[in-house]
DNA sequence: TTAATATATTGCAATATTACGATAAAAAAT
DNA sequence: ATTTTTTATCGTAATATTGCAATATATTAA
């Protein structure tokens, strides 16, 4: 087949995945970390950091779009992305809670 | 082409890029949860617990093990499978940070 | 209006992922 | 030794991702 059965798992489940996806490519780590080191919201100029082209970058913005890691809002003729606080708060409490379970349990594993 | 261009890109970001990438499919993230909710390290009961065949969920652990996000030792003729404590940590750090330097900001864009 | 600038979309080739049946491997139980 | 149990691997089909040239779109500048 080749397609992922999404159907099958929660509402929660398909949304961290899909976020998790969205930052599982070097270039759109690199696009995040980009966002954050420009104090402005930078645009166009991811372009001229990263080694790949521009309907390459556009697609990876897409993505990160969809996935709501970042939001994007038109500045002229240009259009300035910027990341999404939320969503990496929503990271954070995810992997925080995981880490608070594992501390809390008595027996190690593994 | 299709390959992605890892080599343009820092150790960091291929290493967090790996992570997240095996994170970006429910039944990993469903494994995780799973492995998270089980006090005690089951193994072959994903198999049961997914409705994925024996040989999907064993690839799926075969990549969280080689994001390094999951560890498995042989316990007499199965295998106990956890959570890797430290790369859980190493995300919540990731995000935390992140996070930590948006509120630092003075300038709300977008 | 026309040209320039910035970003998105389309189309396509190369490659990777997902899923599973069949089968192998390895230890435990009989 | 044979069977059972548990997990891994192989082979393969269906689908998704990655990357970019070419092109479209949309706004600003001239």
């Amino acid at each position: 087949m080749g397609a992922s059965k999404s159907d099958h798992f929660s509402e929660k489940q398909n949304t961290l995945a899909t976020m998790a996806k969205a930052l599982g490519h070097p270039a759109r780590i690199a696009i995040i970390e980009f966002l954050l080191k420009t104090e402005s919201c930078i645009c166009g100029d991811i372009v001229n950091e990263l080694p790949l082209a521009q309907p390459t970058i556009s697609q990876h913005l897409k993505e990160l779009k969809n996935a709501d890691l970042i939001k994007g809002s038109v500045e002229g003729n240009a259009i300035c992305y910027c990341i999404n606080e939320k969503a990496m708060e929503k990271l954070q409490h995810y992997f925080g809670n995981i880490v608070n379970k594992l501390e809390k349990r008595k027996t190690t594993c593994c």
